[in-house]
DNA sequence: ACAATATCTGAAAGTATATTCAGATGTATA
DNA sequence: TATACATCTGAATATACTTTCAGATATTGT
């Protein structure tokens, strides 16, 4: 995740053997070599946003938060019934809800002893729900995706 | 990542105070708690698919293997260019192909001394390229997601 | 005020992940 | 064969993440 200035040992342009007219990028030269990673470096994403996105996924990539999100999308839920309900710790439900609110992900609704939960109007939720519709469609043309 | 059975303090029911036509899931007593947990764990996600969507979210929560996929989108690229358009090791670039590989992500072709990758035709990159869409959609309309 | 409850918080422990380094493998070329 | 090169591999290090534990905070009811 760091994204310093490589200067490793490896840093000089290859010199691959190629063919004139190939579609495959070469590095015959140095020359050419520049050009090529000079124009991949205009295709690729940049850091800064791949470091969003990554950071998106991040908060996706962990099951129980998958399953929080789940619950919480068919209604709102207090800390104790989604413990119950997903057999987690009602710490580590705390620590996840903070992670998820940390994205703008859920809103919370204090009453009395009980705080309730549900996903949050954001961006980052439209998203997760598209991610969602996608993984449904997929998941019904494909029931093995993922797995096969 | 454990899934272990739950089986802290806490698994007794909450007996939290909730008005007899509330929307909102009561746990008055023990048997209602009960039956909103069974409720719940009938409509959440379900943990081996939450663990298998949570894999591939892994595999997209490194702005690196981002960076990586996006290259190989237009063309099918060495390990020495990926690693000089990146700014990356060239061992750091084929660990993280190796992972890539791994989910099926990417294929790879060897000629001569060189290997070429490319991204695979698989479920996995369908659902990927989907996200892609979504992820380029969404920023259209909302140039400053995920940081606003 | 006191006890019980629901939630939150921070530290600790265990696990997972990413990169670097050193060296191994396999290929092309003099 | 010997050298240079591209890639891979495994160990080591550093960092990040998840859960648990103990205790803090806040609210309700006696």
């Amino acid at each position: 995740m760091t994204e310093q200035e490589y200067s490793g040992k490896s840093s000089l342009p290859c010199r691959h053997s190629v063919s004139d007219d190939s579609q495959v990028p070469s590095c015959d030269d140095q020359l050419v070599h520049l050009d090529n990673v000079r124009q991949l470096q205009l295709e690729i994403l940049p850091i800064d946003e791949a470091q969003r996105r990554a950071e998106l996924f991040t908060v996706l990539a962990d099951p129980n938060r998958l399953r929080l999100l789940s619950a919480l999308a068919n209604q709102e839920l207090c800390v104790c019934d989604l413990a119950a309900g997903l057999k987690m710790g009602e710490s580590a439900v705390s620590h996840q809800l903070r992670v998820l609110k940390s994205m703008r992900m859920v809103n919370y609704r204090k009453e009395g002893r009980n705080v309730y939960y549900s996903l949050a109007d954001s961006q980052a939720i439209d998203l997760y729900k598209l991610i969602c519709a996608q993984f449904s469609t997929a998941l019904k043309l494909h029931p093995d995706i993922l797995s096969g």
